[in-house]
DNA sequence: GCGTGCACCGGGAACGTTACCGGTAACCTT
DNA sequence: AAGGTTACCGGTAACGTTCCCGGTGCACGC
């Protein structure tokens, strides 16, 4: 191939500068050692010949990349997408710029390999460090530049934010039961990820505490899916004492469950008060009642901490758990029994 | 700075091997000019050691960066979304990955300087080539590798993949036509993005060819924004003489148009039936009936495509005309007049 | 026995940038 | 006025990889 195509460089400018490649390489990183009349023709030339680094020759050369990777199990959920916006954001605010990666399919087992594969590539050659979101695997090179979002394990050994899953729950739980619900059906996250199990301990929590004995039947088991929410609704709603209430783990899960008191007929929340959490953008269209768990804000504090890191400045907390904070709307209403 | 923190390279892979640097290279490449044996020596050792190449040096010696730079003006945008979706399918099916920038706030008119630079930042050094979605400029360095999804002028000097938006309109007026709808009322887009404005005529055209003559009151203008399409609904909703039904030139407006009606106690579809474009996931909750884009397709389609240029294989067609389908849910009804 | 071809491998020069070291001139200091 | 300090700049060696070129050993044919 021709070198025609061939990009001016740094050299280029020092040439047409009458300076040193030295000088114009101190210019772009804006060194403090040279005269300003020379910094001033320098850029004017840059300028004129419409020269942009080299990122790949600058990334090698020195460390600093001002890259930052972002690791994401599906770009489609809107679970990601909400955190995604929280980090676009910070990085818009940074002098960073992001690299996405998608895992791709959760469900299959391969992803906290991919993780690995994915971080250590990103790591040592093209990033300043990466973003998990919900990350599987439990530990990571420990000096590592390294923030997660939403760790599926329950101490990994990097940093990371997470919601108040329990405190968040127990909010949605109290908020039923003060409604009058005494027949709360649950539906679950995936076992493997902790913030869904803290939903559900919160679930127990609260029933014990209102007095109130579990029925195994009225937990089902979801996997976050509005699909299998939907399913998991049609057999809580069949029951033949079915309960005036659901309360989905997350939001997706919820509007299965619209979907299913749809399907029978049923009518939320008259027939049945729902409750989801993550408050997703869908919600505000279905009038869902759900908890914000700020999974924007989230994102945007995972890029601040990232940054800290990168620059070897020290962080305040190891991990920042993020308040919740329940948004009421009107797919639930006061209960008094069967009428 | 020590150089402990120093990662695996080419370098010791060929030592622990036994091999020169040279024959490392030719493995990780998978030329056909190294004996089998020592591939698999090689193999092993780089497995064992958990080498990863450094991405940064890669890209420097060889042109090759197996990078797609992704530039979006707002990730939060439902359409944005779709679109992100299916370039990431591709992605995920290629050998490329995937770098994002986005542009920021649309409305602000640097948009089209930001999207030259950020173009060039990529093109010259970190990426093989651009994808650039609703691309205000026109013009780009034009043997550069670059695509567009929907972009906002007529006719670009580099390739790009659109909607039939003209053929998807006209089909949404004449579905309203056929049944029985005489006054519609239309929410534009901006007014320099061409795809709202071929929607626009198609409302036009329709129109006159049933024999209809316009009534200028009734096309309200819009920015394809939620809030924008809800304020000119309540203006068109309470003309004296209010349409039966309205057509938003995207969905984001079109559920302006669902909460316009909400507030004025009017009912989707018995007071005013609605259609939107894009079929944003949104749609789908609300029963809007809209004209389906593909937008997702056209981000898969908008990969393959620049694959094409960065291999400097011959494009089929410059440009790539997505068929569009209408989507009937439940948010139009027969209308046979006042009643 | 010697050239020829083949299969494989190693050496070194790039790629474009930054870090380091040293050099020059002007300006203080005493 | 001589030495020291300062402000600025240039030369060059890296960074880790790929590409080009050439070299080795072996088999083969004449």
């Amino acid at each position: 191939m021709r070198p025609s195509r061939r990009s001016t460089g740094i050299a280029d400018v020092a040439k047409a500068a009458g300076v040193s490649i030295s000088t114009v390489s101190r210019v772009l990183n804006s060194r403090v050692d040279v005269a300003s009349d020379t910094q001033q023709r320098v850029l004017a030339v840059i300028d004129e010949m419409g020269y942009t680094s080299n990122l790949a020759a600058r990334s090698m050369r020195s460390r600093r990349k001002n890259l930052i990777g972002l690791v994401v199990p599906d770009i489609g959920f809107p679970y990601s997408i909400e955190i995604m916006k929280g980090i676009n954001r910070a990085i818009a605010e940074s002098t960073f710029d992001l690299l996405l990666y998608t895992t791709g399919d959760v469900k299959k087992s391969g992803a906290a390999s991919h993780e690995q594969h994915y971080v250590s590539l990103l790591n040592n050659s093209i990033a300043d460090g990466v973003i998990i979101v919900a990350s599987a695997a439990a530990d990571f090179d420990s000096d590592a530049p390294i923030v997660s979002v939403d760790p599926h394990g329950d101490n990994p050994n990097y940093p990371f934010v997470q919601g108040a899953n329990y405190q968040g729950a127990t909010e949605a739980m109290e908020y039923l039961l003060r409604l009058g619900h005494r027949r709360i059906g649950f539906i679950t996250g995936r076992p493997e990820i902790g913030s869904g199990a803290r939903r559900l301990k919160a679930y127990r929590d609260a029933l014990t505490k209102a007095g109130i004995n579990q029925d195994d039947r009225l937990v089902a088991s979801g996997d976050f899916s509005t699909e299998t929410g939907r399913r998991r609704a049609l057999e809580l709603l069949s029951l033949e004492d079915r309960p005036s209430a659901i309360f989905a783990a997350n939001d997706q899960s919820a509007i299965g469950v619209f979907q299913a008191a749809e399907e029978m007929g049923l009518r939320v929340p008259d027939d049945c008060s729902v409750v989801g959490f993550d408050n997703i953008p869908e919600a505000k269209y279905l009038g869902l009642t759900t908890v914000d768990q700020f999974l924007a804000e989230m994102g945007y504090i995972a890029v601040q901490m990232l940054v800290r890191l990168i620059d070897h400045e020290p962080l305040e907390d190891r991990v920042r758990k993020i308040p919740t904070e329940l948004v009421e709307r009107t797919s639930c209403r006061p209960w008094a029994g069967r009428s």
